[in-house]
DNA sequence: ACCTGAACACCGTTCAAGT
DNA sequence: ACCTGAACACCGTTCAAGT
């Protein structure tokens, strides 16, 4: 008889391919689908089993935002202009959340808490020293920095790709049937801009428009 | 016999105050406190019974950041430059927001589902266009800007009250435990920061930066 | 119009036990 | 060291029924 090979005991788990997998769960449908039940069938196991490579939910979350920043190619320092550097970190962290909008949300409060976390974190307070920023500016503007470059990704309009096409058009109609059906003499300007609340008309332009407000902002308030 | 008040039956539940129930729960519990179960027993009812009131659990989101727009007091334009208007109602959101730390993240959303909503958007949709943004710059920059806000106020640094005073204390001296053990040859400019991430020297001062940077963003990028 | 009762299909987590 | 079984205390929501 040949070797019929029966299907492979599930391979031992481990922190690493679960946060992988709950990652690429909440890339597809959303942080909500990330449960720890779902996690465990989707790996063959009991949900006890998660226990053991997690303290709790959050411990995994911990693992999700980590294979996040560890997608962060930070730039080689190239000795251009403070403020240069800081726009290609800037970029750099833009790139690795943009494959993340539905999860990019859990990884701010979570920078501490893994190497490459760090490292981000280290490389950004350090440029805006360079700067000539105080230790306290240095901490409150790299927090908002990281936390704005989430907001471009999650807030970009029209990006919501959680639910299937159908479904999305229907969303997308009712909320154009809403943002249309308002008094124009109330609401003049709003009516102007209302379709791209719901659409972008290009992700290159809005992007690097939001790196530019952000370096601009940077360079724009007083070092104290 | 005098007339003994039974205890008055139940007022008839109403959208507005079960909303303004439910940001309170929020506020001083977080939005995680905030069930559909909850709510019903702090207003001595099934949980059924809210389902009356609001089509679901997001409804009820609605009405909490409906109640928190209506707390914003635009202010009358005064006839200034547009960027000194649109940095007063900055100031405005931010005054409203920071009320709020807990639930301040659920307000982007749903500006366009609540009449206090929309006459913020109007108002700052219309101080853009009149900066000489495009229709669809002042929609990707309102939207940003008010989301900026939120981070600001919820991202302030050592603002946690959720806990009580014991509970947070241990919380913090973990942290700071972490992030002084911190390697200082590898993270030198984190380590000089690391207190400013825990504790905020003036929230005065804090919240000034964050809106002089946001109207430098603004005023530094170029329209089209 | 407004609310209840019972039920369903989910959650995260603990704890003792198995291999 | 790694995983299971059973159980607990929660969720949001539906649907039919009561007043």
């Amino acid at each position: 008889m040949a070797t019929v090979r029966e299907p492979k005991h599930r391979e031992r788990l481990n922190r690493e391919s679960l946060a992988a997998c709950a990652l690429q769960i909440a890339d597809s449908e959303g942080l909500e689908a990330v449960t720890i039940r779902r996690l465990a069938t989707e790996n063959a196991v009991t949900p006890m089993a998660l226990y053991w490579h997690f303290a709790d939910k959050d411990a995994l979350f911990d693992g999700i935002a980590e294979r996040m920043y560890a997608e962060v190619n930070l730039p080689e320092p190239a000795g251009l202009p403070w403020h240069e550097e800081l726009r290609a970190a800037l970029v750099a962290v833009l790139a690795a959340l943009r494959a993340h909008p539905l999860v990019a949300d859990v990884a701010p409060p979570r920078i501490m808490k893994s190497e490459p976390g760090l490292a981000l974190a280290e490389c950004v307070i350090g440029l805006l020293r360079t700067g000539g920023f105080s230790p306290a500016q240095a901490a409150q503007i790299g927090t908002f920095l990281l936390c704005s470059i989430v907001t471009l990704v999650t807030r970009e309009p029209g990006q919501d790709q959680r639910l299937d096409p159908e479904a999305q058009d229907e969303a997308l109609r009712g909320k154009r049937a809403q943002l249309e059906s308002m008094n124009p003499k109330k609401y003049p300007n709003l009516l102007d801009s209302s379709e791209f609340f719901l659409f972008c008309p290009s992700e290159d332009v809005y992007f690097s428009q939001g790196i530019d407000f952000l370096v601009a902002g940077v360079t724009g308030i007083q070092p104290r």
